[in-house]
RNA sequence: GGCCCCGUAGCUCAGCGGUUAGAGCAGACGACUCAUAAUCGUUUGGUCCUCGGUUCGAAUCCGAGCGGGGCUACCA
């Protein structure tokens, strides 16, 4: 479809045993918006997102429903795909890890690394819950003074695994991420990564025998892999990498990782260590294993949380902002400007974000409705008042003080050099600090105050198109984060985006004709009040 | 316990050795009236957490303390 370079963007697979909301909204808004940018400047972009099904929790709590796993995993992967559908997200693909071409192509990957020794049968131990059937992790252990969740003491326990011999490629990872200053992003967390691999190297176990949940080790089928491997090559099978038989998309995925372009993880933070040193690792390993067509991704990029009102949000606390809570702040402010919210103002970088109702109406009145909607309705409303209707014509070397064109060609290098720095919110300002020059233009140039005398009407003409021709392109600049609002603002300056155009079409001063027809409309983003109640949602029970 | 980060205007944050410490939002005042009581301008506001040290000079470097937070890998 698009010859550009290829760009690949992924969000993490979400765990079917829990239920959308702000964490993987949030996380799928923002590759969303970057995949639309992409798009828009003319990459050729791949948009993958999806759902982690295997594992003992979706077993466990399927049996508690007295469903079998599969049907529970449908359940909620349906759930994630409305979700995702009703935020907008373009995603050219959704990955489920119970899909036989996802199984197929990691059970090739166990065979490779179990052949070339990296994945080897070893005996596990460790602090086991028996009453909760389950392994605690050493630190867990200590934090519980050892006992288990009934009260009784924990045991230590023992079991074969299958490991993944991580020591091999401790140093070559750590080295990676030392060279490669973008490898690991945002710079807070690449040093978290290096301080841990300055530890102790140990050894992954990537199998697990007492449940079975999982894909089947080939050849020990007792044997159920999970996570590391089963989770992290999505990224890889959704593309047809490991086995393009079983990718089944007749080898048109592959450019999305053959090293042309850019591969970008998009994670949260709770995840970082399996993407940014077990990922790697393994991919080194298939590497190792004669896979050389295999790549690294070019960066995995770990967003920090939302919490609500100061607080983390916590199931005791019960303030989770859930899907019914999004569905309201939808309902009231329009889906555009929750995303512009999330996108602006979300946890991007090492320090969470707050998700607070004042904040919200804050940043929605400054932004949108005092800023972008009501610069788009003066303008609009004059043109309408004063010519009618239709664009006017530019006098000629007509002057006024302001260099358009240079200052939109600056704002749009500005946006997509942050965009391509996954400075979602430094993009989107670019955008926004165009629609606010025209706010001071008018305030200095004052066509309402000329437009009284008749003969002056030549200049209000050639402001008034300036105002316009700017407001086109802070849309353009904008759409990527709000685009139904943003199309409906093109649509009323008379100039929707057809299939095709490219940022550097779109951008180019001088596109809006004058004549083209202008339609004010009711306001884009009306007034928010702070004093209205917050958005709440009404629990669907289903 | 170990490793790491942060504490700057009412709020969110930038500045990380050198002129009178900045931005956005909020507040006050003024201008304007095309616009969604919007916009534009001016402006109020800060012991730069505390104490000590290095330096000609520290928000910025060092030490201690107080306060807050993150990571600590076999949880998906």
């Amino acid at each position: 479809m698009s010859s550009g370079r290829p760009f690949y963007i992924t969000t993490p697979i979400y765990y079917v045993n829990d239920r959308p909301h702000v964490g993987s909204c949030y996380t799928t808004i923002v590759a969303d918006c970057i995949a639309r940018f992409m798009r828009l400047a003319g990459r050729d972009v791949f948009f993958l997102t999806g759902t982690d099904e295997h594992g003992q929790k979706v077993e466990k709590s399927a049996a508690e429903k007295g469903k079998s796993p599969q049907e529970l995993a449908d359940e909620n992967a349906r759930h994630f795909r409305e979700a995702f559908e009703f935020i907008g997200s373009t995603h050219d693909d959704f990955i489920r890890t119970t899909e036989d071409r996802h199984e197929k192509q990691v059970q090739e990957v166990l065979k490779a690394l179990i052949a070339s020794g990296d994945i080897y049968l070893g005996e596990f131990e460790g602090w086991y819950d028996e009453g909760q059937e389950e392994y605690v992790t050493e630190n867990q252990a200590r934090e519980r003074d050892y006992t288990a969740f009934n009260g009784k003491p924990l045991v230590k326990a023992t079991e074969q695994n299958y490991y993944f011999r991580l020591t091999k490629y401790w140093d070559r990872v750590r080295k990676l991420i030392e060279e490669n200053e973008t490898f690991v992003r945002p710079a807070g967390k690449r040093s978290e990564v290096l301080g841990r691999l300055k530890d102790e190297a140990r050894d992954v176990p990537v199998s697990r025998t007492n449940f079975s949940w999982g894909i089947p080790v080939p050849g020990d089928e007792q044997h159920v892999t999970y996570v590391w491997i089963d989770a992290l090559m999505n990224y890889m099978t959704a593309l047809g990498k490991i086995d393009e038989g079983f990718g089944g998309v007749g080898g048109s995925r592959q450019k999305y990782w053959d090293g042309s372009g850019e591969v970008v993880h998009l994670i949260g933070k709770e995840i970082l260590w399996f993407h940014a040193v077990i990922w790697p690792a393994l991919i080194m390993a298939l590497e190792d294993a004669g896979r050389d067509d295999l790549k690294l991704p070019t960066t995995v990029y770990a967003h920090s949380f939302w919490i609500r009102e100061g607080k983390k949000m916590s199931k005791t606390l019960g303030n989770f902002i859930d899907l019914e809570t999004i569905h309201a702040y939808c309902d009231r402010y329009g889906l555009d400007a929750f995303r512009w919210y999330m996108l602006t103002q979300g946890p991007l970088s090492a320090t969470d974000a707050d998700f607070a109702y004042e904040h919200f109406v804050e940043v929605y009145n400054a932004d949108l409705a005092n800023g972008f909607g009501n610069a788009h309705s003066r303008v609009t409303n004059m043109i309408a008042k004063y010519f009618g209707g239709e664009v006017p014509l530019q006098e000629e070397n007509a002057d006024l003080g302001v260099d358009w064109p240079a200052t939109i060609a600056q704002k749009t290098a500005e946006a997509v050099s942050a965009m391509g720095a996954v400075d979602v919110a430094g993009a989107l300002k670019a955008g926004l600090e165009v629609s606010n020059a025209v706010d001071l233009f008018i305030n200095e140039t004052a066509p309402f105050r000329l437009a009284k005398d008749e003969a002056n009407l030549p200049r209000v003409g050639t402001i008034l198109y300036q105002c316009a021709e700017a407001l086109r392109i802070a849309a353009v600049l904008m759409r990527p984060a709000m685009p139904d609002a943003m199309d409906a603002a093109l649509e009323r300056l008379g100039s929707p985006i057809r299939d095709g155009q490219t940022l550097q079409d779109l951008t180019r001063w001088g596109l809006l004709r004058p004549g083209t027809s202008v339609e004010k409309g009711d306001a884009l983003f009306p007034r928010a009040d702070a004093k209205d109640p917050e958005p709440s949602g009404v629990k669907t029970g289903a």
